[in-house]
DNA sequence: CCGTTATCCTACCCCTCAGGTAGGATTACC
DNA sequence: GGTAATCCTACCTGAGGGGTAGGATAACGG
């Protein structure tokens, strides 16, 4: 479904992201040998995906010694779908749907003497919506929140908690 | 994403559901090689995949003569979640996302010391639960019954369509 | 009982791409 | 100028997608 492409790169932008929230932010940025030892990732494939991150503007870095890469965002203006559609292309269900020019979805078969437009669609355009949405509604700082919030112990989180409507739960720790 | 395993899996049964919705139901199984005639499809591969259909008891064969595939239960009772998941196996977003027993979402690298479970879970949870969820949510029946009411009676769909030109008629009916 | 028409089963084949390695060029700090 | 980092291009390997081929088996119809 989604590869160790977009694991791996959520994995690294989430590193990046706990340590903007943990409050050494700003000045240094992290080097991908630091996040891939602690990660446990290997280096090399790593800097492609990176690659990736910094093409589509969601990371910057800092070349030469004490260089590294750090958000080019703050985590909450970052949706993990911007992130997942970086490190995987286009994020469709199927290879016949495709969105075009910002929202509509669209078969690659429609028009087809014969047949009605291919009578999956309907499926297939569900599918990518509830993916897209959900992957869209959800920042990489709601990623990290939950780490953060239980390492400071702290109240400030209780004002968003309370305006974000978290109508998905499900899945909560078991 | 999803493979063409899954389209045209989903294509040969929303096939065989047309054909039981329009009435001429029961007593004769449809060949695959009119299937694959009429959607265009290779034949041989179907083969392949209509057997994973016969072996999740999603459909039934008759062999020999005027054999061929009928659907295993009426339309209303397949999930197309039982569909794809016949088709593609597991379905998870990532590799290390599974659902143990009824339910529950599990992740493989939980209860590794030092790090928190991995932090990217509730991201892949959550994506998981909304494909799981769009899928379970529809039957069989409802792909195809847009097509045979469209047949049927002709002129109900124009009053949506001059009304507002919205993104995406599909996706938005319920 | 024999030919026809279908499902079944096993094996193979090509090609792409995921997943990763290797090695070097470039840039910046000290 | 050494060193530590990002950058870039090329290459490798295995698995799986997307089929094809060929035959065994089963049920009709005459």
């Amino acid at each position: 479904m989604f590869s160790t492409k977009a694991e791996y790169g959520v994995r690294v932008m989430a590193h990046l992201a706990r340590r903007e929230v943990d409050g050494a932010h700003g000045a240094s940025p992290i080097a991908l040998g630091t996040i891939a030892e602690a990660e446990g990732l290997p280096l090399a494939y790593l800097e492609h995906l990176v690659a990736r991150l910094r093409r589509a503007a969601l990371v910057e870095s800092r070349r030469g010694a004490h260089g590294g890469y750090s958000l080019a965002r703050p985590a909450e203006r970052i949706t993990m779908a911007e992130v997942v559609e970086a490190l995987e292309g286009e994020i469709a269900p199927i290879e016949c749907i495709t969105s075009n020019a910002e929202g509509t979805l669209v078969c690659v078969r429609d028009g087809q003497p014969g047949h009605d437009p291919c009578p999956t669609k309907l499926l297939w355009t569900r599918v990518q919506g509830s993916i897209v949405r959900t992957l869209t509604e959800m920042t990489l700082a709601d990623l990290v929140e939950p780490a953060a919030r239980a390492r400071r112990r702290t109240s400030a989180a209780a004002l968003r908690s309370a305006g974000t409507p978290q109508t998905n739960s499900e899945t909560a720790t078991a």
